[in-house]
DNA sequence: ATTCCTCCCAATGTATACGTAGAATCGTTT
DNA sequence: AAACGATTCTACGTATACATTGGGAGGAAT
């Protein structure tokens, strides 16, 4: 660490002391983005994002090209960083992708010998999940359900389906902050959650797969329904033109 | 120079002559990485890539991040940037997403009409492969093959899907540059093809999609036999696993 | 007023400088 | 001789300097 003298920009809070500054810039960059702190479409300079994030400009690029490569920003020559639109095109192309991973996954986690305290794992993200719907508490659901599909993930033994799965359940669960406030009650999801686990607990990885492909299929509807309903959900609220 | 078949250009600008520094090294440090030109598990120092491209760190800094976050390369604290090694595990792994998007694929293509010039395409791509089995040419066969598994992510209007798809599609490849010369001649293969395409043709998604994953089911097998084969393969001076 | 041209500036791409940390080497001690 | 310690040296992370280039403002001409 450069602790030199004039230690005027020192970041107290600092949780990961030993990371470097590309990794800061990065994990708070994605931080800012996914949780729509940065607004989709936002245009913002090399400079304002090294001064913002109190360090040079060399580290803050090096997390920006990471951030580019994952499609979360888009480096516009002249212009600035902007921030990655979220299109209509891009939420169903984006389920898309995450459905067909996520029910593989399902099917492979069906497939081999999965321990009790991992069902457990499970079985408490769908009871969390009820209880954010009996409180009406959507925005904790919302965080159940995603820690549930993660879990689905992380059981899975294939890392490269289960790194790149995370991708995209990241990038959803960013257009579903700007779908979530539209969305009606998601009442068969928790049904259709548990009957999942219970495929799994019993090794049965097709009607695994069947259960979670139909809600997923459901689930792509009721997305159209919302698009369809909200189209203007994705207009970019600080886009330039 | 060295150019490989795989025309994977980025969404930016093609990357000619006017491309900047770093996306001329990012080019060619991956085409170099993808036909196994850079061999699997070589550490190289930042100033010797930088030096063996003409350039300063910089750039090549910039590069390797890029390929890093693709998992085409490891930059090792201290020791230098290790291009990533192919272990049998991940050689299934990228196989298993490989053919779950694939999959997904063709039956997208073939849930949507399709044009005749396209479906030409796909035919030439298959008279490619047959033309190389013939005059055993395994190495032409494998770039036809390359070619026909392209196309079907190229037809698919899904972006998320093709581009992810690609990555897994380099990869495959460069491991299949591993497994050719012991792979027996692939007869299934161009039938199972051709029939694909068929059914893409007269739009029949579930036909596709079951022929299609018949025959990633068989290569899965096929594979896990060179694979119980030859396990040398895998071994050059890399120590990760 | 609109359009085109020119000039200026600022944002980026790239090179370089610099401090730090880790590894290897060499010397010392038991 | 082996183990431990100090020292040097090297590779990397980060800051900074510099050149280029594209864009926009302002002016002139129609």
């Amino acid at each position: 660490m450069n602790t030199l003298d004039t230690d005027a920009y020192m970041q107290p809070e600092a949780a990961g002391e030993g990371a470097s500054r590309t990794e800061a810039a990065y994990q708070e960059l994605r931080q800012r983005i996914l949780s729509l702190d940065l607004a989709p479409g936002a245009l913002t300079l090399e400079t304002e994002l090294a001064a913002m994030l109190g360090m040079s400009r060399t580290p803050l690029r090096e997390a920006v090209i990471r951030l580019a490569q994952e499609g979360l920003v888009i480096p516009v020559p002249r212009r600035g960083i902007q921030v990655a639109p979220i299109t209509e095109r891009d939420v169903r192309e984006i389920n898309q992708v995450l459905a067909c991973l996520e029910i593989e996954a399902v099917m492979i986690v069906a497939a081999r010998p999965v321990r009790d305290e991992e069902i457990a794992a499970l079985d408490s993200a769908i009871a969390a999940m009820d209880a954010a719907l009996e409180s009406d508490d959507i925005d904790g659901w919302g965080k159940a359900d995603f820690r549930f599909h993660s879990l689905i993930f992380e059981l899975c033994p294939n890392r490269h389906l289960n790194q790149t799965a995370r991708l995209y359940l990241d990038k959803a669960h960013r257009a579903r902050l700007l779908t979530l406030p539209y969305r009606r009650r998601p009442v068969y999801s928790n049904s259709n959650h548990a009957a999942v686990v219970e495929a799994i607990r019993r090794g049965d990885p097709e009607t695994a797969r069947d259960i979670h492909a139909a809600h997923k299929r459901r689930w792509s509807s009721e997305l159209d329904q919302i698009i369809e309903l909200y189209p203007s959900m994705f207009e970019p609220g600080s886009s330039l033109d």
